[in-house]
DNA sequence: CTGAAAGCGCTTACAG
DNA sequence: CTGAAAGCGCTTACAG
């Protein structure tokens, strides 16, 4: 291996200074023209490449953003929320789209996260994508805008002010899937999923769900609801526990798509049809969404979108620009399992 | 924002030279223990981090590995093979078990992404997750090779000698799901997926297949393989075709999951039922296959597994050490899209 | 338009 | 066991 070249080799080679080769390929208009393309040429024969540590360490910034999804303890280690996961694929891309590269990582609640990527210089900006409840690590939250951290924090609205906060409308979301179970005709609509604050993103589904009914003129049922957390299993059970409730239901809307599936199987177990007796409608439009038997119809966070929004808001945060908190609308996506009219 | 705290400002609150400063946060057994751990002591109350930048440049290493995610340009943006997902996650995992950061980017098979990521000192190795045919971009392997760089390569076996894979056994894979099938009494069994030596890893599936046939005495139908890439729309259409084209067969063998979901559908497109009439046996065992109706039977490759081995070799000839190619064994998970006795 | 020089914050031989 | 010093490879005022 012949060891890297660096700017001084490129100096050497075209009979110019280090100074002048480090303007040349940053492409500075002091630099004569003609003397810069061919710097830039030789660079190209020698394979150069800028080394980033010299000069991140000169200019005190890394050009990286670090990306932390802190899981869910409640979930075992092997399955990583499926929503999260178009999210940093949506993430990688924007982030490369800026010209930043992207350090990703999961975190354990427990572990001592805060912090360590500015701090070390590793990043120039913090994303977090966590689930529910931010109180459980509100105190870590504390510690990253205590140090000026740059961090941008998917989700519901923060109490915090400090706290940029980018998220889906979770209650429009909530508003638009009720709205729909309602134009079906259907009066008697479950929800399965936490409505407790435990996780501000579901409980605001849920107020959406029990706005929209109110508006039509449907008081929300409390037996109805059913708590549930982010598994297929848990959808699973919540379901069964209304069936075996006795209540009279002709629709679900569940707080994600991962329950929808569960509560279907629970219904398919028990010989009850979907669509045709019970509709439903999940939340997320994860990719196994379309695949569910019927396919699930859900209210689709779009995470393309969202991706590049919560990328341009850390990297305003870190050029000092002017951000504010924003809530990305959420749109239906109509397929089978609500019972609606649809091309298949 | 006070300006971050730097090792001279430790030294100087301990009174010590900044070189010692320096020995004693790297747990240096060169300082006395009493000064080490006063100076640690500082250090956490300053909540001093070591500059990445700086002692990557000084040491010439970066501590951070790259995962370059090859995407398939047949497929659409939007949606990234579930598979290589699984396996994102578990190398993030195993990475940060080692003590180094993840730098995750997905690349266009157009773009120049080779070896940028070690030349400018970002990342000590490569990984590298790539779309079946790696023949496409064998000219960018060389570039890695002749430029030394640490990488390593998911997939089958590679016949440059001087890429070293890492993979599943896709031969053994193959074998082992016709085996199921065939134990359960289905002689003429369909092959959904690319046969044709473009997609090795599909290929070596197919090859299994074959010889696992041949081993019961069962002569391979070259009737009843279909081409399908890796999506559930080509599973889709490659099933209509085996359907259409009035073929015989109590059983379908995919290249993949997502080829299976979308041969499923067709089945029940056309009032086949599966199980019961046509057993069907994919590859990957994606979270999708536990959901799928019926729940899909399936070889699992170890994701959790090969993440680990993966990252172990990259480190391995980072350091020099010697490597060899390796496969790895798959499994197969009974569910119930066979038709074999489970509980579910 | 170009060059000499300082300095980013570390690590590590070298000397004691 | 500790310190003074060099140097990793850049970028960027400063001087011309």
């Amino acid at each position: 291996m012949t060891s890297k070249a660096t700017s001084i080799d490129i100096a050497y080679k075209a009979g110019v200074s280090q100074s002048t080769v480090s303007r040349a390929l940053r492409n500075s208009p002091l630099v004569n023209l003609e003397t810069r393309q061919r710097i830039q040429a030789i660079a190209k024969e020698l394979n150069y490449k800028v080394d980033k540590n010299a000069s991140n360490l000169r200019t005190q910034n890394s050009l990286t953003l670090a990306l932390l999804i802190c899981e869910d303890p409640t979930n075992d280690d092997s399955m990583i929320n499926p929503f999260f996961l178009s999210m940093l694929g949506s993430i990688t891309r924007a982030t490369a789209r800026q010209g930043y590269d992207l350090l990703v990582s999961f975190q354990q609640l427990s572990s001592d996260w805060h912090a360590d990527y500015e701090d070390s210089n590793k990043a120039d900006g913090i994303i977090l994508l966590g689930y529910g409840d931010y109180m459980d690590y509100a105190h870590k939250l504390e510690t990253l805008i205590e140090k000026n951290t740059h961090f941008v924090i998917w989700g519901a609205e923060h109490n915090n002010k400090a706290v940029l906060s980018i998220g889906c409308d979770n209650h429009q979301g909530g508003v638009i899937a009720t709205e729909h179970l309602l134009s079906l005709g259907h009066r008697h609509i479950a929800f399965l999923g936490d409505a407790s604050g435990h996780s501000p993103e579901f409980r605001d589904r849920y107020l959406g769900h029990v706005d929209a009914l109110s508006a039509a003129g449907v008081q929300a049922d409390k037996q109805l609801q059913y708590h549930a957390i982010n598994t297929e299993a848990s959808g699973y059970e919540a379901a069964i526990a209304l069936l075996d409730s006795g209540a009279q239901f002709e629709a679900i809307f569940t707080a994600s798509d991962l329950i929808a599936i569960g509560a279907i199987r629970a219904l398919k177990k028990r010989g009850v049809l979907v669509p045709e007796q019970v509709a439903v409608v999940g939340y997320d439009d994860i990719p196994v969404a379309s695949f569910a038997n019927p396919a699930l119809t859900t209210v689709k966070q779009d995470t393309q979108f969202a991706g590049e929004i919560l990328v341009e808001s850390v990297l305003k945060l870190i050029r000092g620009q002017e951000v504010s908190q924003r809530l990305i609308k959420t749109s239906l996506v109509v397929r089978s399992s609500c019972g609606a009219k649809v091309d298949e």
